[in-house]
DNA sequence: ACAGGCATACGAAATATTTCGTAACGTTTC
DNA sequence: GAAACGTTACGAAATATTTCGTATGCCTGT
């Protein structure tokens, strides 16, 4: 086995905001991120299991272990999307799609973004 | 406290969308249809631990109860996306959008049904 | 060398989820 | 009405996740 098929739960994403948010960082700098000083030894103990899991890389050559995503944000939001269409949308990301517009508003922008992704999706097919 | 506020564990879900495609259904019906024959009595106990929790509804009326999902499929999802959404993409549906379009191919009909979507919205905001 | 501070390691409790065995009970069949 | 069957109820084990207390060790300042 190489690494943990499942995803990150909900602690350990809220570990891996901060890794990706900061950075390479110590478990003091995760926990005091996390508003949760008196937490130090959950959130050492947290990134101990993620790094067996392989959900994060541990730099030992300081005293002080500095830790890391090992998967990149992007990776890790496509990954739990994709999850997502699996278990609630019969695989379909486009339902998925569909139903996060309709879910959340988005600013002009934000729709204008995707406007924009959509159109050259729909280019590369065609100009495949 | 009314209604459980977190969304449906992996199993449930699997529960509901026997429910949603089936309509109402006894414990016999969810079972065979989840193929899990032997673990009829865990089906019955997921379904009771359910009902408890609000996700389903129990109609008692016969001696072989009837199940049915309390939230319609459609609104689960939503759910479901505005928690992803919230967990991993910092709240913006948008970008969740983004990543979905990314992570699975979305036929040409689905495109297009998106950009249909998209251009409904658009349509709105210039209107208001 | 020693004390103090800060770090990791680790076991175990608390909680949540899933699974299954068994008891109890009503209904049908003979 | 008794046996067989199908059903619900329930307790408890198995597993996963999260939290915390405590042990231990390293480094610094004196």
């Amino acid at each position: 086995m190489t690494a943990s098929r499942r995803s990150p739960t909900d602690t350990e994403l809220a570990i891996l905001r901060v890794l990706w948010a900061h950075g390479p960082s110590t478990v003091r700098e995760v926990a005091e991120e996390m508003g949760r000083e008196g937490a130090y030894t959950t959130v050492l103990k947290l990134l101990q299991i993620m790094t067996g899991k392989g959900l994060v890389r541990r730099d030992e050559s300081a005293r002080t272990h500095v830790y890391r995503a090992a998967r990149s944000e992007r990776a890790t939001q496509r990954q739990l999307v994709r999850e997502l269409a699996d278990r609630a949308f019969g695989g379909s990301a486009a339902r998925l799609v569909m139903q996060a517009l309709a879910a959340k508003k988005a600013s002009p922008e934000e729709l204008a973004a995707i406007r924009e992704l959509l159109a050259e999706r729909e280019g590369k097919r065609e100009g495949a």
